[in-house]
DNA sequence: GAGTTAACTCAACAATATTGAGCTTTCAAG
DNA sequence: CTTGAAAGCTCAATATTGTTGAGTTAACTC
């Protein structure tokens, strides 16, 4: 699928209302508890403007008054934040063989969750999928339908047809159709789409640990292992939307050059406790393999230290982010035991001398990792500002 | 030096027309020639709007008519072009022995250039010297000092104090005074600071190879390696603005894992040929250095080529790029040669089906490259909207 | 208790873009 | 050759939105 960057970049009084008015709830979201002139300040309009602009926010239910603060002189503040039930996010990861859903609410917070194998591996079948989970978590959650504020959809990369093509990733079932056009009338919503590893990013920063970073970089273990690079809040995903295929660049191991999936990754990881005949399916399974000090499993925690280093590295170097986070579909030990034996290099941009925090961290992990980060592109769509640069 | 992204991001009326105004000049920059029915319906503004910021702009003289373009039916359209003197950039290079500096007019041509050695690697000294230089500058090109629409400063990476700092790249001098705001005063001028490779970077899509390219990789030869990568038009600053230090990742080269810059820079090539005996200082020695086959320098070309597949392989598989330029302080002989012997990797997202261009494309070269690149910069802010996406 | 500070509202105002009517110029069909 | 359609453009009226400044309220300070 090829990305269309913003195209829409004149401005007139209507786009400037709703880019106001994205920038405002963007501000109330990372202030969590602010006041109108506090607001203002930080935006550069008039307490006027934000008034006005609050008064609609709040007849949308998009935040709720949360009471005065008392700071010193002058008369106390009224404080807004986000109202929870305000709107929901649906988010939908389509595997081959089941998908997985999840309802958000503007908080970030996970209202219901489902999966649903698939009968068949085509349009049709995923289409009804995706139809019947929507439903099913609206109704599971109480939550009316003009409440949702659309669909995040994560489907693995890459889009088109690039020279890393191959039989595990491959989707073809959407060649001859735009599946986010397909998917948005199918859903009656508006539809975001972007790979596991973006959207696991972007989840990041709704509710994770990068509520407060602009600009860093997400390793994301799904099947192989992506990169999903957030710049000033924006994310990075290249010309044609398949930046950050970090799996296939090279990196030394045992002497030689090999990409970096075969080393670190699930698939790399299921592979080889497979060779022993350990079957690994579940995040749960790999979790107590580890706690039982599986010997595989150690070995291939020590095989990929070195190439995660020197993937880190790179990452660090050509983004310079304020932190490289560890996340997706493994269990936490397993990352935090990679996070404790790395080593990462001194000789690095990140190595800075007035650095405040770690340089990496542990993101959200588990099985639903990419089901969330689906539903977190439809909230953070919601606070970013409609006037974009000229793409 | 720290970046600071842009904070203001209300919009408001007198912001969305300075908005709306870079917006049309960057579409005017783009087409080349364009009517305003064109413009308007390429922005999503209304005619009229357009006529308002069209009649603005010739009164500035940031562009000038250009005769009436007769395409089917209905009255032929009045065609409108950057006038070329209608505004200029200044670009300064500071290197610790000498400062480069160079006038751009709007439409990217070198108008005066000039290049000063320091007295002392100081900051009165440097202040001294980009003053005299901007007057000079101004005299030999007879330019308006009011026309200057601001001055590009170019200065190596990294900022701050970053694990490679190292004696050859530092510059001590303005570690207690931010050198934009320094710089600013000094010049009586806005000021946009970047390093080389960034700056170099920009400079192609205001007049070079990367002209209709919104996303695309710069790898830079300077004395080290750097890249810049743009992305949607967007220059990649990093947190710090130190993103791009391609130079310290790791590469395989003879069997073991080597730094890029220790196999492929300037300075590597420099050096190398100095164990020959071989002396050469400027780009002009280089190529004659290569006409004559040179073998040192023919063993260098091959021992950078791996190296330099790898590094290419990686960044096109982390930023999927448009195209991977190439350029920097090198002739262009030896660039060419690099681009016609690399084998670039079929597993990579930028081999696409689909590709138009070549994946490899030489950019501007020779020892100007970063300078031109300093007022590119300005230049390039010109045509930049100004309510960016919040940061 | 008087004065100060700060948040907030109201009403008048200003800046900008949009809309629709009308003019002009070109092409094409009859 | 005439007429009508199509497209670019201007003018004047209108709409949307944000700003400004005066006035109100509520807290703190002396």
């Amino acid at each position: 699928m090829i990305k269309t960057s913003d195209i829409v970049v004149g401005a007139n009084a209507g786009r400037a209302r709703s880019h106001n008015r994205q920038v405002i709830l963007d501000r109330i979201r990372t202030a969590g508890r602010i006041g109108r002139a506090d607001i203002a300040r930080s935006t550069g309009l008039s307490t006027q403007a934000v008034s006005n602009i609050i008064a609609d926010l709040l007849s949308d239910r998009m935040i709720a008054e949360q009471g005065r603060q008392v700071v010193g002189r002058g008369l106390p503040a009224v404080q807004y934040a986000l109202n929870a039930k305000g709107g929901f996010a649906l988010g939908v990861e389509i595997r081959p063989d089941a998908v997985f859903s999840a309802l958000l609410n503007l908080c970030g917070d996970k209202v219901a969750s489902e999966r649903m194998s698939l009968r068949a591996n085509d349009r049709n079948a995923v289409t009804e999928a995706v139809r019947t989970l929507r439903d099913t978590l609206l109704k599971a959650s109480k939550t009316p339908k003009n409440r949702l504020l659309g669909a995040g959809i994560v489907m693995p990369g890459p889009f088109g047809e690039t020279g890393i093509r191959d039989g595990e990733t491959e989707l073809p079932i959407w060649a001859d159709v735009a599946p986010d056009r397909w998917l948005s009338k199918a859903l009656e919503l508006p539809v975001v789409i972007e790979n596991d590893a973006n959207a696991a990013a972007i989840a990041e920063r709704i509710v994770g640990t990068a509520s407060g970073l602009k600009t860093y970089a997400y390793i994301y273990f799904g099947n192989g292992i992506g990169l999903g690079a957030v710049h000033g809040a924006r994310l990075i995903a290249g010309a044609y939307g398949n930046a950050g295929e970090i799996g296939h660049i090279p990196v030394p191991a045992a002497g030689k050059s090999m990409p970096l999936e075969s080393m670190v990754s699930r698939m790399s990881l299921i592979r080889a406790l497979g060779k022993e005949g350990i079957a690994a399916e579940s995040v749960d399974d790999l979790d107590r393999l580890y706690a039982a000090k599986t010997q595989v499993l150690m070995a291939w925690l020590e095989n990929a230290q070195k190439p995660l280093e020197a993937a880190i590295s790179i990452v660090e170097n050509l983004f310079d982010p304020e932190a490289v986070i560890l996340g997706g579909a493994m269990p936490d030990s397993i990352l935090d035991h990679l996070i404790r034996s790395l080593t990462l290099p001194d000789k690095s941009v990140s190595n800075r001398e007035d650095r405040t925090g770690p340089r990496l961290l542990r993101g959200t992990s588990g099985r639903m990792t990419a089901t969330l980060g689906a539903a977190a592109l439809v909230i953070n769509q919601t606070f970013t500002p409609k006037i974009a640069a000229q793409a």
